[in-house]
DNA sequence: CATAGTGCTTTAACCGTTTGCAATACCTGA
DNA sequence: TCAGGTATTGCAAACGGTTAAAGCACTATG
């Protein structure tokens, strides 16, 4: 007992908490071994005998033993943490997509022994990824890729791992999406194929990825049907309910509206079906409405609303997957996950 | 230069990432004083001379130079991290309730310097909170506690600060809660007060004290108003859209159904309009309708709803700073915050 | 019987900070 | 000029792990 040297701690600082915290030291002198091969015995290193090791494991857990993450993170140099970026309000507090989207990042992360560490994107500019940087994350999981996105440029530099959930112009990226061009074209073909020909969209922002897409979807649907396209049809809006409110006043003052509108997210296409129902209008009898995202309030809403779903708890699923192999330097074959996405038809459509 | 000792990195392992990360020791050599100059000048220690406190300021900042948090955690055995345990699918992936509370914890917290390390509650029981130990956290924030929650014997048994989202029955504890019975009374009163008699009451969980709570609110509201308290007119939901639906349907097929209906949730007062439309009973014509904590959703619905609304962000806000507190071990003079919430008049209950 | 393996363990350096104490430099007044 | 402060700074021991390399106790070999 006792061998080993290793001055007990004289305690001259650190007065917080447990003064009966177990540590590795402990344990290896309670298995009268030193902490080196405790170490070894509880990586299940096979240096170490099947003896040993089955006696420092039994003591370990019976004393409740469990190790100190900053201590191995420095020895390691790996925090074993992630860091994910959600968009600040209004959009994230209000959008249900992004909690979801953790929810299967969460999931994933953690059963790898990764932890989260999350970060709104309070600040303009790569102030988060200074926060996020402070604290040594072995990864960075983001969201809401502009359309030359600067942090792309500056994580690259620093060497850190990093995912986006959205697709980016940069072909080197990791990135998850759902086919907002595919997507957005199967629900314009749905509203093509109800008899529409008049068809509006409500873009999302447009300095967006996704809001440049997916009305990009919207045009190649039309011109594959032989439909022109029309500007006077395309309103703008911003991803948010009382834009799409604004946007579907604006379509709906032209001398000659549209029939059908496809907005380009779920929370403008409410924001357009209140819209339209304070003009009289009337889903989908007078006006079909389709939407983008498959929030869960679009299943509230009546009518309920046709829309797009992307497999959104999936998606992060995906991301977490893809950051991991990245931080690990796994080989890594696909390095963007383009979901294809199915149209989940409800009533405001029609038909 | 290169004054004091300290053999420079052979880094004979460790091979991961930048080779040229900024450490105290590099800035000491350059300012040519010792490592333990600058960690006291970069903490503004009064013993460093003005004169050398700002060069090596000036030094650190043109380094770009940022504290390695596990160092930090190490040497100060605090981890500057906090853990946050929301409950899991199926009700806070759909809840945009934990969302918005989350920005407010993190908006509070990360200007105090603290990480947020989120825990979806996947497990039941203390599994998630020993995965937060493993950790070292300095405090944990929880959500939904249960009426006699097995949590709170844990983590005072372990010393680690935590405060609730949601009034705990202990008398210590902190906790951070909307006025549950208070903003049931203000809404049962509104529909008392717009001539209903027959009021029907929608429960969330009762294993949870805000279910409870609320449900309790309801009768005293009735009885002080002298309407007496009918057992049948309680359908039980579990705090979901679904549960909110067949719970309106029990409610619905009574002999003598209510006239109005106080829903525990939103999300249940949602359930209960898709429900009771269904049945081809309008609102709030036929049946008034009053749900509780003012998400998003209520107000994109038709007819917009009558609801108790909670200052969710606020909550946050108020839990990240009962937190730091408690882990600062500053003294707290308010264990409790019992907001009081207000009714926000919509549509759902006509009048 | 000396020598080389082999299998396991110990030793000690190291990760990047914080911080008590020792040491030095600079002042002050006698 | 020198003792005795006082303001700064340096030193080195922690914090709790990981891990290369040396050490030790055996056995197998020549």
């Amino acid at each position: 007992m006792r061998s080993n040297g290793e001055k007990s701690g004289n305690g001259y600082k650190n007065g917080n908490g447990n003064e009966h915290t177990m540590t590795m030291q402990k344990i290896a002198t309670l298995a009268g071994v030193s902490k080196g091969t405790v170490s070894r015995a509880l990586a299940d290193d096979p240096k170490v005998s099947e003896k040993t090791r089955l006696k420092i494991k039994e003591i370990a857990s019976s004393q409740n033993y469990r190790p100190n993450a900053a201590a191995v993170s420095l020895a390691r140099g790996r925090t074993n943490t992630i860091g994910l970026v959600i968009p600040s309000a209004p959009r994230a507090l209000s959008d249900p997509f992004y909690l979801e989207f953790l929810g299967g990042v969460g999931d994933f992360l953690i059963t790898k022994g990764y932890n989260i560490l999350l970060s709104p994107m309070s600040e303009q500019g790569p102030g988060h990824v200074k926060l996020l940087e402070t604290n040594r994350i072995d990864g960075l999981i983001l969201t809401e890729p502009e359309q030359a996105d600067a942090r792309i440029a500056y994580l690259r530099d620093r060497a850190i791992p990093f995912v986006f959930l959205g697709q980016t112009s940069d072909n080197e990226g990791l990135w998850v999406d759902g086919d907002n061009v595919g997507g957005a074209r199967i629900a314009v073909n749905h509203l093509l194929g109800l008899g529409h020909r008049r068809i509006g969209c409500i873009t999302g922002s447009m300095n967006l990825v996704s809001g440049a897409n997916r009305l990009a979807g919207y045009i190649t649907a039309l011109t594959a049907a032989g439909v022109p396209f029309q500007q006077e049809l395309v309103a703008e809006g911003d991803f948010t309910e009382p834009g799409g409110r604004r946007a579907v006043a604006q379509l709906l003052e032209l001398e000659n509206p549209p029939t059908a509108i496809f907005a380009c997210n779920d929370l403008m296409a409410i924001g357009a079906i209140n819209g339209a129902r304070e003009r009289g209008i009337s889903i989908p009898q007078d006006l079909a409405l389709a939407g983008f995202d498959g929030i869960r309030s679009g299943e509230l809403i009546s009518p309920k609303l046709t829309t797009v779903v992307q497999p959104i708890y999936q998606m992060g699923l995906l991301a977490g997957e893809l950051l991991v192999k990245s931080i690990l330097g796994e080989e890594i074959t696909t390095r963007h996950m383009l979901l294809p996405l199915d149209l989940k038809i409800r009533e405001s459509c029609g038909g």
